[in-house]
RNA sequence: CGGGGUGUAGUAUAACGGUAGUACGCUGGGUUCGGGACUCAGUGGCCCGGGUUCAACUCCCGGCACCCCGACCA
């Protein structure tokens, strides 16, 4: 990527219109734009971040045997009334009409459609287990988006949603989403617990949540002092309890935001949608139902509301728009300049080539300290400064964003020290 | 959904019932080039509608938009 060519480099002006840290940090680098309260663009360096995010969850959705499909965003308002949830959602369902006055719902999860689809296509014992996944934008009309990334009204979503003949066959893969959601936000460098909470119009059953603890979260979740017992708040109210169930430890809350959700929806939309199959036994019963969400959105303005500093963003190798930021310091004398140019040229296409993913500040009419405090804006995990003085003796300085330490390295070595970096 | 507040240039802001100013950005020139450097010139603006007034960006009413606090929220 040149940064000369880039549509938006980054933004340099304050970001007022913002009270949301995350927003703050993202607008500020040039990876989200705000179009209004609750809904963001993104822009090319904030595409980059989450397309990172978003192989990380397809790769571990596919490891885990489930397939892609990619469903409607509009729904058939007669699917929401036959479930009931036409009514029990409320004023979060954004409801748009078609010329002919027909409702539609713009799909804030898709519990409906598949239950459908289940019906069609799951007709025996031997059809099962199933489980299926798609990455697609979400609506839900909520009535305070001040988070930023964090809840906008439109939001991408990782959904799955499992189909099994038995209980135990649901448990078991229940517990497996709960390590494969684990090993997710640790992939994003994010430290999560999972929290028990009421399932609300979507199950009887309590669930489970992904909580990453942060100032910035909305939520208020109570945790045990002395085991890993974590749970929502409004759930431990409703149960009426100070203690912990387990060891009788205290309790003590932290503000908590939600990366991921994972419920037993067991029979209630199969029986609702007539998704029934026939057992071995020759019985006909409704199939048994899971579902599993992680907003990818939200999980890069979480990444940035944990990694960051005075400077700006952080990112983690694994999500980080590109692994090295080439920086060419401009020299007055056009002759040196030249010089400059050529070498940082060659190294770009060097490492391009080799398949490191480089943006290249090779912008002429920006000073150094603009140059470099850009880059510590934008947070890309480790840049290459070339300067004249340090190219004289073929040196170039590598910094980590991180640790801001920084080395000098021979021009020649640069492919070997970033080989061993994973990306 | 309740309460409060704000709408002025691309961005952030100032003043005023009587010629709308500043900073950053942007355009052009000159000096700079390891931490958002300096300088000269230029560009560009009062949310919409109605009312009061000789005169409204300013006061009043309505609309719209946005912000903050609260309630709500898989």
């Amino acid at each position: 990527m040149l940064e000369s060519k880039a549509f938006v480099s980054i933004n340099r002006g304050a970001v007022e219109d913002e009270t949301a840290l995350n927003a703050q940090l993202l607008i500020r680098g040039g990876f989200v734009e705000k179009v209004m309260p609750g809904i963001y663009v993104y822009l090319p360096l904030g595409w980059r971040v989450y397309k990172k995010i978003e192989t990380i969850i397809r790769t571990e959705m596919f490891r885990i045997g489930s397939e892609e499909i990619f469903l409607s965003a509009l729904l058939p308002k007669e699917l929401w009334i036959k479930s009931g949830r036409w009514e029990s959602f409320g004023d979060i369902l954004m409801k748009v009409n078609d010329r002919d006055g027909r409702e539609y719902v713009l799909g804030p999860t898709h519990e409906e459609l598949i239950a459908e689809l289940a019906k069609k296509y799951i007709l025996t014992y031997r059809d099962l287990p199933k489980a299926i996944f798609q990455i697609q934008e979400k609506f839900r009309d909520e009535q305070e988006v001040q988070s930023g990334l964090l809840k906008t009204k439109e939001f991408i979503m990782k959904d799955l949603y499992s189909f099994h003949a038995t209980r135990q066959d649901l448990d078991f893969f229940y517990e497996e989403m709960k390590k494969s959601y684990i090993n997710i936000f640790n992939q994003c460098g994010l430290k999560s617990y999972i929290v028990e909470a009421a399932g609300g119009n979507f199950t009887d059953e309590n669930v489970h949540e992904f909580m990453l603890k942060t100032e910035a979260g909305e939520e208020t979740t109570v945790f045990c002092e002395l085991c890993d017992f974590a749970q929502n708040k409004q759930l431990k109210e409703a149960e009426g309890r100070d203690q912990c169930p387990r060891c009788g430890g205290l309790l003590k809350e932290e503000k908590t935001v939600e990366l991921g959700n994972i419920f037993k929806l067991g029979t209630k939309f199969s029986e609702n949608t007539g998704a029934y199959f026939v057992d071995r036994d020759g019985e006909k019963k409704p199939i048994l139902m899971g579902c599993y969400g992680i907003g990818l959105s939200r999980l890069m303005g979480v990444i940035a509301e944990v990694y960051h500093d005075e400077k700006g963003l952080v990112w983690p190798v694994s999500v980080a728009p590109c692994l090295i930021h080439l920086i060419k310091i401009n020299e007055t004398d056009p002759k040196i300049d030249a010089k400059i140019k050529k070498q940082a040229d060659k190294l770009y296409q060097q490492l391009t080539r080799k398949g490191f993913e480089v943006l290249y500040d090779d912008r002429v009419e920006f000073t150094s300290g603009e140059k470099i405090a850009e880059a510590d804006a934008i947070g890309i995990p480790y840049q290459i400064i070339i300067t004249a003085k340090n190219l004289q003796r073929e040196l170039v300085e590598i910094k980590s964003r991180n640790s801001g330490e920084s080395e000098l390295l021979k021009i020649s070595a640069v492919g070997n020290y970033f080989k061993n970096i994973n990306q």
